[in-house]
DNA sequence: CCTACCGATCGGTAGG
DNA sequence: CCTACCGATCGGTAGG
């Protein structure tokens, strides 16, 4: 009974992530209030705090969401025995993929983190950095290894590679339709081939 | 004395500017007050407003002039005799320079701008768009003269290459430094050499 | 999950 | 440029 009680609340808060991260993307953490989202999820504003803690909480959940994904798929490709060009290309393909699958949930985390406040502020950004830190690793393996070119600046490399992909986000509102597929392999091409020795 | 009256306005205005695009980008225009704004300028709140008529006209500028800065330089580029592949590159240089020289108004510009309103709102959406189609058509040329690759798809390059120059913005803030021509060199290589044919 | 409500803060105005 | 203040709205709570 304490478990079905348990999972009627994990869902209910489930459809609060949802509406929230939707919301947060179209108008911004600061400028959505709870009686914007209370409505969007059919309920009055005092009745979502059954569910969640507090406003904050949701940014939380959807920020540390994003980041744990892409933490723990960077340790996969790590461990893979791919060389390190197929390493980046594996973790470009993969954002990609989030960025469009997830497109609400990741420009989120992107772009609204920096109303989150410590402690979690410091936890994010730390968590973030250590990505790049390995992504960085990975390109400067690829260097010592004569797959990419030595010329590059290895930590501006990390940031043109990240915004390049997040900047899906935008791209994702416009009207012009592409699909994603070619979106994916249009943004490997010149990638790719623009690291590559 | 009209004169002397109407020079020192503008010049408190562009103090107030200056705070607001710093202001707008630390925090967001939504979570920026107007009291947290007053006091970086070093006046009560109430004061700002012999100054400007609302918070809104502080985006509105800074937003349309980057817009503006940027279709000038487009127009200037278009005119030029340049390949197109050359002036793909003058244009992302640019982009490059404003966003080092001049990153609190581009970053609010580029991120901060969902936050205008209507008439404001669908003008500036119609000026990003004209210089995206702009850029698009410089890009287009470049295939049709075989200068680019015809493997790419147009609408998907422009995206991704304003998008690797936006993310600067965030680059500026880490604490990694890295000199801003060797920034822009990094760029320009891995983008070029990625479209080149 | 709702009604009723709280203290805080917001953008902005009146009047000097 | 300031003091004093307004109505609106915010995130969140009490109590049922």
């Amino acid at each position: 009974m304490a478990r079905i009680k348990t999972t009627k609340d994990e869902s209910r808060k489930d459809v609060i992530l949802t509406a929230a991260a939707e919301s947060f993307r179209e108008r911004g953490y600061k400028a959505t209030s709870m009686r914007d989202l209370a409505e969007k999820v059919g309920i009055e504003a005092a009745s979502l705090y059954n569910h969640i803690d507090s406003k904050s909480e949701l940014l939380i959940d959807i920020c540390f969401g994003i980041t744990t994904l892409m933490n723990d798929f960077m340790t996969s490709v790590e461990e893979s025995d791919k060389t390190s060009l197929e390493k980046v290309e594996t973790i470009l393909r993969f954002q990609i993929k989030q960025m469009v699958d997830n497109f609400n949930n990741n420009f989120v985390a992107n772009r609204e983190w920096l109303h989150l406040e410590n402690p979690e502020l410091g936890e994010f950004r730390a968590l973030r950095h250590g990505y790049r830190k390995r992504l960085n690793q990975i390109i400067t393996k690829g260097i010592e290894d004569g797959e990419i070119k030595e010329s590059i600046n290895v930590p501006a490399t990390v940031w043109l590679l990240l915004h390049a992909v997040y900047g899906i986000e935008s791209w994702h509102r416009s009207k012009v339709q592409v699909d994603p597929s070619v979106l994916e392999d249009n943004m490997i091409t010149i990638l790719i081939s623009g690291l590559k020795k």
